[in-house]
RNA sequence: GUGUUUGUAGCUCAGUUGGAUAGAGCAACGGCCUUCUAAGCCGUGGGUCGGGGGUUCGAAUCCCUUCAAGCACGCCA
């Protein structure tokens, strides 16, 4: 269905043409005086010098087409050429009613559906999650809901980080500590035991302590190079621990990723890319796109336009070994190979923009991916502490997600008992859900590539524009609609035009739902939902305190409220989803 | 050094892609609960949009310059 700045539009456009002026300057935009006006067109202005005539004459005629225009209750040219426009009520809740009608809530759906790839979450096998991880898989996952929301197919894929040196350090130490392991055994021809030799803690110990030793020990590091080496040769013993050690990791990180609302279509690792390098490699020399330099294989990936020095894009160390970027670009093939995307666009730390840039270039110049393929790189910003710092914990060290996780919790649930009676296990329940709103909102409300503050305190408030304010609100419209159940069936029927000025306030702003969403989505950007939410809990706020809805006695009144409320409350929660929480029932 | 990003109220952030008097929240102060959740609402104060130039009817937004901070710059991932 059509936006209601579309229709807005189309109205203005006719009046431009009948006044004999062109279509293009009768682009309409949201008032940014609503003192004024709600909606206004500024093209009289632009219009003035193409027609060398002052700009109010513009306008003035553009006016005077509208006088009994159906979408305009009031249609002012003002000084020194805005056009100021005021929205009849009947139109608004019209507009209201086709989006009631309409399954996506008036959001259009992609006329042809994209196949798009995302590539958030990327954490380490081994290694626990830590708040670094925090951003990529939020806005991750609010991005891919977006997307799902305009009618696109969302791949979200996890790229675990399984192949490397990491995987020796973490044999070698193993066979440290325990040398009378199966795997260990050269000549061991049965079968491996079902069971893994360790437990998640343990595997999260070893490494660090392995890692550790590694610095200050060359032999011990030699080995762990050695043991990688074997692992990548595809030793059974090696491969069979290989394999614990996934299973347990990745059992683990489910259930953390789980805890974070947050999802992934496919669980993909480096390692699977590996099988594609060789003959990638062989390719790229084939058809000369790689030569030597100082012994190792690069491609270059310098343009005419470039600014500055951008350095070849490397794809085998000196030594003949591969390397993250070799990884990636396998991957990109492995890809094209099974999905086919129309993009690939990745979440992660903007500090790496440069080096996809090399191998965005590289994969486009070697032609890995098709011309029409889009690459792309959405950088995130750094999550900092109070001090604007990179965020740690007390002591200093990498806060671990789990227990942020639970610190949060923690906090919402204290608040929660001490501001309402609620039965134990249902304010656990809610502390969880608010906390997670309360994170998600808190980075979320923020432009993905700027670094923020994580300030704990204000994103957990009830106060203000943070997640547990939405929730409160959506909580309390919730509320209104099952007290009215409680006497009455939910109406049919359509919402009435707007009664008061806040209503239709709150009417104009939930219009504008579907632009928002495509919006958003079209900039990647989840904050400026966030921003909407926000509008519209405050719209609704200000609506409800003049409102009294249960005991109003004009019923065709109070049906069409209730209608109102049940959009309203559709519209936030579906807001919310696309970032990626969801509402309690009570709070 | 080169490149790049950022700089908006005391603090945290928006700013509809060049429009009118630059907006929110927090913090401060004042008011509103016998009535649907006061975790709310209403109001007051708070600004040289880092500085300086330019482009034009019009600039936080575009260009130049300058200052400050962050980040990145071939065998790590």
């Amino acid at each position: 269905m059509k936006k209601i700045s579309e229709k807005i539009t189309s109205e203005m456009i006719a009046a431009f043409q009948k006044a004999g002026y062109d279509e293009k300057f009768a682009k309409v935009g949201i008032s940014n005086r609503p003192d004024l006006c709600e909606y206004q067109c500024n093209g009289a202005m632009a219009a003035a010098k193409a027609y060398k005539k002052a700009p109010i004459m513009i306008a003035n005629d553009v006016v005077a087409q509208l006088a009994d225009s159906e979408v305009f209750s009031s249609v002012e040219a003002v000084n020194p050429g805005f056009i100021n426009l005021k929205l009849k009520e009947a139109f608004v809740s019209a507009y209201l009613n086709e989006m009631r009608a309409d399954t996506y809530l008036s959001v259009t759906q992609a006329e042809n559906p994209q196949t798009i790839m995302l590539d958030y979450g990327g954490p380490n096998v081994a290694k626990p999650l830590h708040v670094g991880h925090l951003r990529s898989a939020i806005i991750g996952e609010s991005i891919k809901r977006l997307g799902r929301a305009v009618g696109h197919k969302m791949i979200g894929d996890v790229h675990l980080g399984d192949w490397g040196l990491q995987m020796g350090l973490i044999i070698t130490e193993l066979k440290l500590r325990k040398p009378e392991l199966v795997y260990f055994q050269e000549d061991f021809s049965g079968e491996y035991p079902k069971e893994a030799p360790f437990t998640i803690s343990e595997l999260e110990e070893i490494y660090p302590a392995a890692s550790a030793k590694s610095k200050v020990d060359e032999e011990y590091k030699a080995q762990a190079m050695e043991a990688t080496h074997l692992l990548q040769q595809g030793t059974p013993g090696y491969m069979a621990l290989w394999n614990h050690i996934m299973t347990v990791s990745v059992n683990d990180l489910k259930k953390n990723y789980e805890k974070l609302n947050v999802s992934f279509d496919l669980w993909k690792k480096e390692s699977d890319a590996q099988p594609y390098i060789p003959e990638m490699v062989q390719y790229m020399k084939d058809n000369d796109y790689a030569h030597l330099d100082q012994g190792a294989l690069v491609v270059d990936v310098k343009e005419e336009t470039d600014t500055k020095e951008i350095p070849p894009c490397m794809i085998l160390k000196s030594d003949g070994a591969s390397l993250y970027n070799t990884t990636d670009l396998a991957t990109i093939v492995e890809r094209m190979k099974l999905f086919h995307p129309d993009e690939i666009c990745y979440v992660v730390d903007k500090r790496q923009e440069l080096y996809f840039t090399q191998v965005f270039r590289c994969a486009r110049k070697t032609k890995l991916v098709e011309e029409d393929t889009r690459l792309q790189f959405l950088g995130f910003g750094t999550m900092n502490g109070k001090d604007g710092k990179p965020f740690k914990t007390r002591e200093g060290g990498v806060m671990r997600l789990e227990h942020l996780l639970e610190e949060i919790n923690e906090e919402m649930y204290k608040k929660i008992v001490d501001n309402r009676s609620v039965k134990e296990e249902d304010a656990r329940k809610t502390a969880q859900m608010v906390g997670l709103a309360a994170i998600k909102y808190g980075d979320l409300s923020n432009q993905a590539s700027k670094d923020y503050i994580f300030d704990i305190e204000r994103f957990t408030s009830f106060e203000g524009d943070t997640g547990p304010y939405i929730l409160y609100t959506t909580v309390r419209i919730k509320s209104i609609l099952n007290k009215y159940m409680e006497t009455k069936e939910l109406p049919e029927g359509t919402i009435l035009p707007a009664a008061s000025d806040s209503e239709k306030a709150l009417m104009m702003e939930m219009a504008k739902y579907g632009s928002v969403i495509e919006g958003a989505f079209a900039d990647k950007a989840p904050h400026k939902v966030c921003a909407y939410i926000y509008d519209v809990a405050n719209a609704f706020n200000h609506f409800y305190h003049e409102t009294k809805i249960l005991s109003e006695e004009n019923e065709e009144q109070q049906k069409s409220w209730i209608q109102l409320l049940i959009l309203c409350r559709d519209i936030l929660e579906k807001c919310v989803d696309v970032l990626g929480f969801e509402v309690p029932e009570r709070m």
